[in-house]
DNA sequence: ATTAATTACGTAATCAGTTACGCAAATATA
DNA sequence: TATATTTGCGTAACTGATTACGTAATTAAT
């Protein structure tokens, strides 16, 4: 099980937590120091005061970083101690408008000697240090704003997954899996029409015979997406893109991105400057993914499918 | 009040915080991304257990740095989903010997991928960033370590304390302080002696006019600490430092010991090589100063006061 | 062999935050 | 003008941690 120990930084949240807690652990200590009466949470709330002076919970909250009924909490407690005052807003009945009272002001002036030298304190451990952890934070904050943790995992994810995918040429053991992906789908949102079942029950005669490809996605070995390459007998096109499916076993793996995308290096492999497909605008996740590809809306094509409301062409660069 | 613009680093508890959070909040989404049944919380001791196979309640918090309770917590919860097993160890009947099960197994197994992916995940953070996050953390947590954020803001504020006492001759307006300083520690521990009463009621007279010298302490304008230097008719030593006072009001500023080294310095300037003073082993933080300035114990010297039962000198290097 | 101190650990209470919810005031919309 | 939506904020319930405390087992000291 030594595995684990390779995989040492996920432990950041944890080292991030402890680290915030010795930090904070010796605030309330400080204030004693002082002679200062007042708990190490208020702080925040009564620096953001001491700096704007008036100030409503929310705009506390969204100052300080916390919840309102956080906000709101502290702020009854402060009251208790006699720190700050309340008021309601002229204008809107339901702001409750906060400052500091004259008891709040004296203790600002008192906490100023301890704000100097816990500064001073934190100086110089970021001068005894090489790595210099306030700029990293705000690295890590930017960063993780740009674009937060699950999303990059994500990202991770589906890069791995794609090398575990392979791609490869239909061969007859596939027929069963070629035929049960699509009537999946096709019964699950239509129903089965004549020409499916024609394409489904004989590849090898509709499909293949007739100039057209069959490709395959396994991942860890098991298949579990396919997509055909129908030769078209149309001055226009050269193949249609058809008889995609993807197993929901497989979502979010990304098979269908590579699949569709194998079979467009195939086309092009073989001289094809058009591709043509046929889909529905329920489907909006292949909609998607055919758009990410490049294809375009077009009509007027006739169609023996009823279940076709939008067609699309790829132009092979 | 826009004089706390100018303390931001105090804020760096409340970054960490948040920075913690952030990297925090989308644990429970990663685990659903991989379909693994798990609370965050319970990460750290899993992890642990997968490491070490077998570990006992109070040696994995130590592992994880929570508290017990808090694992034993845990544990229980982990339990419900069968995930560990509990068993008594033989030789101790306290310990609780807690190990992963077959299902806690597999989870491991499951789990693999998504560390995988979490740990790219963040080194790809790691390698976008200038500053070195995870080094910081390991710097701060040495330093802090070695002496904890308390003791440094103590020291600064000792530091910042000293610049505001200032050490200055005796006057006869300050006969006052210097008789009531006196007689309040004095009375507070043992009760006035005669001997006490000539020099306090008549310092001119009885120390200056003999060739004896009285330092006074100021802090912030306000005298707060007296010390005398007493010449002595002696072939051992040339000065007694004695009546040293200093309001309980200035304690912590390190008044004694700016006192104390003025009186050396005054003495060595004198051209003494060997001060003499006597005290009580009650006032430990007395002892304690007088020590560190370099004050060793002797005896066998006569003494006017019932209360001393300890003398010591300085050797003026 | 008692007695005292230490250790392991579970339960209870507490704490600092959160989310959920509901009321009232203000604002937007029909 | 009536009605719906949004906003401000307080209360309540929950969460993940803590400290405090009690009990039982072990170890040390007399």
């Amino acid at each position: 099980m030594n595995f684990f120990e390779e995989t040492g930084k996920v432990a950041i949240g944890s080292r991030l937590r402890m680290l915030t807690d010795k930090v904070t652990e010796d605030a309330a200590q400080i204030y004693k120091l002082y002679n200062i009466d007042m708990q190490p949470k208020w702080f925040p709330v009564f620096y953001a005061l001491a700096q704007e002076k008036e100030k409503t919970i929310t705009e506390l909250a969204k100052a300080i970083g916390h919840s309102h009924p956080s906000v709101s909490k502290i702020i009854s407690e402060m009251l208790k101690k006699g720190y700050v005052k309340e008021s309601k807003d002229k204008t809107d009945g339901r702001r409750n408008v906060v400052s500091l009272s004259k008891k709040g002001v004296e203790i600002s002036e008192k906490i100023k000697d301890q704000l100097i030298d816990v500064n001073a304190a934190i100086e110089e451990i970021s001068a005894q240090s090489q790595n210099k952890l306030w700029e990293a934070i705000g690295e890590w904050e930017f960063l993780l704003e740009q674009k937060t943790l699950l999303r990059r995992v994500m990202e991770k994810k589906k890069e791995r997954d794609s090398l575990k995918i392979e791609i490869i040429d239909y061969q007859p053991k596939y027929q069963e899996i070629f035929r049960s992906l699509n009537v999946e789908w096709i019964s699950q949102y239509f129903t089965m029409e004549e020409t499916d079942y024609k394409a489904l029950d004989n590849p090898q005669g509709y499909i293949l015979d007739k100039g057209g490809f069959i490709l395959v996605a396994r991942y860890e070995g098991e298949p579990l997406g396919v997509c055909a390459l129908v030769k078209m007998n149309d001055g226009e096109y050269d193949f249609e893109l058809a008889k995609m499916a993807v197993s929901p076993k497989a979502q979010g793996k990304n098979v269908g991105f590579l699949l569709a995308n194998a079979i467009i290096d195939k086309a092009r492999s073989l001289g094809a400057s058009k591709i043509y497909l046929e889909s529905n605008t329920i489907l909006k996740p292949a909609i998607n993914l055919y758009h990410k590809l490049g294809f375009q809306k077009v009509a007027g094509k006739p169609t023996p499918y009823t279940r076709c409301n939008i067609q699309m062409e790829l132009v092979i660069g």
